[in-house]
DNA sequence: TCATCCAGTTACTTCTTCGTAACCGCGCGC
DNA sequence: GCGCGCGGTTACGAAGAAGTAACTGGATGA
């Protein structure tokens, strides 16, 4: 479908499609899995340990825990973006599929207008808090 | 500072950027918000009606509720992604400012992946679930 | 064959977010 | 001066996401 045709035909098919996505990669972990598999499949554990490096910081816990890494991993599977094998010695391998390897675009998309723009949002804030909003 | 260079440089901070977009836009509403403002400005009650046409549809409701709206805008503005002017009869007008105006390129970039791509996610799921994973 | 690492899973708890509904002050028309 | 719509805010509860820690089962090596 042409996007923009789409984009001009149905905006709120649009946003439904936006949306999806934010469903899928919003979470706390799955972007960071995306990261940290970018350059090279890992196994889980290594995963795990360079996930950590990069650690977000907002909630509680800086490192992801073994039920997190899971959980992202078997998202990002089933929606295609992750494969996993088996490496020798039955140890496991995932990596990035050509679709997951196609969202790292959008995906700088974001990060680039974020770098772009971090001061002035910062900024922002600042001058939004010290107003005293409630 | 120069992208490719932060790129290179330092990927814990590109990680980081990305995920503090996330943070921000990545709740059930604010995104849709973007959406409801960037062909005009709207009112809050009007912006409101919009979205309601727009409606997510994970979790519980469809239409936005006055509480999350406010939320939305809340953090929009403070990130000086939205702003908000008195019109005549002190009726709030909301609207993106240029910097939210220019959120809505990496915005359509997530966007169009999500169209170009959804067909191949979705038959993923299929073969995933079908593969009766855990 | 015993201990160990890897790759998870499970049961349970805690924290955050979201939704509901009721309320409030302001300006306007009547 | 009273009711109404607008633009919110508040208190509260429920649902959902995330964290903790203990456990498992297979391979590996001593």
């Amino acid at each position: 479908m042409p996007l923009d045709q789409l984009r001009n035909a149905d905006p709120s098919r649009v946003a439904a499609l936006a949306r999806d996505l934010l469903d899928r990669v919003g979470d706390r972990w799955s972007a960071l899995v995306i990261y940290g598999l970018h350059e090279r499949p890992a196994r889980f554990s290594e995963l795990r340990e360079r996930i950590d490096e990069l650690g977000p910081r907002r909630l509680r816990r800086t490192e992801i825990s073994n039920k997190m890494l899971a959980e992202a991993l078997r998202g990002l599977r089933r929606d295609g973006l992750v494969a996993r094998a088996e490496g020798v010695g039955g140890h496991a391998e995932y990596s990035l599929t050509s679709l997951g390897r196609s969202f790292w675009i959008p995906m700088m998309a974001v990060h680039d207008w974020t770098a772009d723009h971090i001061a002035e949002i910062e900024e922002a804030r600042r001058a939004f808090d010290d107003a005293g909003m409630p």
